[in-house]
DNA sequence: TACTGGTGCGCG
DNA sequence: AAAGCGCGCACCAGTA
């Protein structure tokens, strides 16, 4: 563990009386000037100071003050987001006395700028100039991070949560990067998938040509020319009705029955799938001057992973990573981590036998060089059943053999189950706290322990606390890794700014970003960088710099390494 | 005419 | 009908 480098000094942004008024604050945190800029000079004034000295920004919530001063061209180096940090630190379990944070008021909202996707019927509800977001009020503001600090300070450890808060800010502004830079989206090479894949676009509320030839063949085998394929239950009476006792619709269950309806049902299902979900209708709603935006959601999971909102941006489809296309004299850095979510758990539970089945090489192939299982299928199969607690099927017959070689990783994720079926909170590396179990829950493990219980309360007492024990053993890892990640983005984000400028014509993507490398796409344990060609080297020796980075600043010295499948392209398409 | 819950499937 | 975690979204059906 290296601890968070200090800082020089704060300044807390908050509103007086409608008006942005920054707050100085010194190195011990006393507040020593007050200073009004005013609205329209706030984003130059902010420039000014950046340029001038190292700050750390203290605000709200990013979603309120940065995307203007992205639209202004402003770019800031570091901040503290009260709004994300309240959510790590209330639940902490590192943070000893948190009852006056849970006690504040507002800070639990949802990030500003919600209201704006709201149905007009909702929004009526409401006062239509309600403010969204936590409080704004400068006083408010300053008294959230005066108890943040405290916090932290009282905790068991300060050194970890300050550089989880430090990751998690860090994230709130790649995040707002993200959406103001776009992923660079060509809109006619999607056009040009779709009509190979579809069949050419219908004009009048029809379907695609190969979607309705698909659709017609599994009329056909059905006997009926009517037949509904897109609701569910019409579908499966129609199956029985030719002869297939099919359950469920879903494709896997089709696929184990040999009938002739199942290649074109199946074949009209993937189709389907993609018309509705990324189909013309999405490009025109989702794709405009050549970039897709995305809303993210940094902390959006419970995890601390990132979620999105609007566009699916963590499910673009494979299909159509060939849409994902550098502009004119750039070129995209595509970059995933190999296996993040095991060599996270072999570096947290310091597992020195799986960090050497990891190093240096693909980690599955390290699983079955060590003389665990066979093959690599099966490595991995184990090794997602160990993390995800699998107990039944081949996974689960697999785990066992993982336990004997590995008992350090397999036992952190163990402990981590039993402490989640026992109703207790799991932690992450960095302090990130689980949720306590629900009332509801808690009831449901009460009622099954009184003697009048009967069996089927404690049948599903058990099941839920198991169902909890899997949600915590993942919990540890997937948050890990999401930390993991958030320093690997925060450090390559501080690389990427310390890169020149291009002689490229600058893109579409504002005047934040002009002819810099930067950040388009991030999604759990990849990125997407576009630059400049000339500087595609560097940038790739910058992602993997800052990976390497990542894992020193987590893990310190324990000897795991991150390794990348990393691409120069013109395409985010995988080979 | 909303809404909610179930189903299915895309992503990690 | 997934086994085994975490998501978002589209669509349909039943309900208010």
């Amino acid at each position: 563990m290296v601890s968070a480098k200090t800082e020089s000094s704060w300044i807390v942004l908050g509103l007086v009386s409608g008006e942005p008024v920054a707050a100085v604050l010194d190195t011990s945190a006393h507040e020593v000037e007050r200073i009004s800029p005013g609205q329209d000079a706030l984003a130059g004034w902010i420039a000014e100071v950046e340029a001038s000295r190292t700050v750390r920004w203290v605000w709200n919530d990013a979603p309120a003050w940065y995307p203007a001063l992205l639209a202004s061209g402003v770019r800031i180096a570091r901040c503290h987001d009260l709004r994300l940090c309240h959510a790590i630190l209330r639940d902490s379990a590192l943070v000893e006395g948190a009852e006056e944070l849970r006690a504040a008021v507002g800070w639990d909202a949802a990030p500003a700028g919600d209201a704006r996707d709201a149905s007009p019927t909702l929004f009526d509800l409401e006062d239509a100039a309600e403010p969204t977001g936590p409080p704004t009020g400068l006083d408010d503001v300053l008294a959230e991070f005066a108890r943040q600090q405290a916090a932290i300070a009282d905790s068991s450890d300060p050194g970890r949560l300050r550089l989880l808060i430090a990751a998690e800010s860090a994230g709130a502004l790649v995040a707002a990067e993200l959406r103001a830079a776009g992923l660079p989206w060509d809109a006619a090479a999607h056009d040009r998938i779709l009509t190979d894949i579809l069949g050419s676009r219908p004009t009048a509320g029809g379907l695609p040509t190969r979607m309705q030839d698909a659709a017609d063949r599994v009329r056909r085998e059905l006997g009926d020319p009517g037949a509904s394929l897109d609701s569910q239950p019409k579908l499966l009476r129609s199956l029985h009705r030719v002869g297939l006792l099919v359950e469920s619709t879903s494709r896997w269950e089709l696929a184990e029955h040999e009938h002739p309806v199942v290649a074109p049902l199946i074949e009209y299902k993937k189709l389907s799938r993609l018309l509705s979900a990324n189909g013309w209708t999405w490009l025109e709603e989702w794709v405009d001057d050549g970039r897709f935006r995305p809303v993210y959601v940094p902390g959006g999971v419970v995890t601390g992973r990132w979620a999105a909102a609007g566009g699916g941006a963590l499910q673009v489809p494979r299909q159509l990573r060939g849409a994902v296309r550098a502009d004119p004299g750039w070129t995209l850095v595509v970059a995933d981590v190999a296996q993040l979510e095991p060599r996270v758990l072999a570096a947290m539970s310091r597992d020195e036998q799986l960090a050497e089945a990891a190093r240096g090489r693909d980690l599955y192939t390290g699983i079955v060089e060590s003389g665990a299982v066979e093959t690599r299928q099966q490595a991995k199969i184990a090794l997602l059943g160990a993390m995800y607690g699998a107990t039944t099927g081949e996974s689960g017959r697999l785990v066992p053999r993982l336990r004997r070689i590995y008992p350090r990783a397999m036992a952190l994720v163990d402990q981590a189950a039993r402490v989640g079926e026992q109703g207790g909170v799991v932690t992450t590396w960095l302090g990130r706290s689980s949720p306590a179990p629900s009332s509801g829950w808690r009831a449901t493990q009460l009622q099954a322990s009184q003697v009048e219980a009967s069996g089927a309360d404690e049948t599903r007492a058990r099941r839920w606390a198991r169902d909890r024990g899997r949600f915590t053993r993942n919990f540890v890892v997937q948050g890990t890794a999401a930390e993991w990640a958030l320093a690997w983005l925060a450090d390559l984000r501080g690389r990427l700014a310390s890169l020149p400028a291009a002689g490229v014509p600058a893109p579409p993507s504002g005047p934040v970003f002009g002819r810099m490398p930067h950040l388009a796409f991030f999604l759990h344990d990849e990125i997407i960088v576009h630059t400049p060609a000339e500087h595609a080297d560097a940038v790739a020796d910058a992602v993997r710099g800052a990976a390497a980075s990542a894992g020193r600043l987590l893990f310190g010295d324990f000897p795991i390494d991150f390794p990348l499948d990393l691409k120069i392209a013109q395409t985010a398409e995988k080979s």
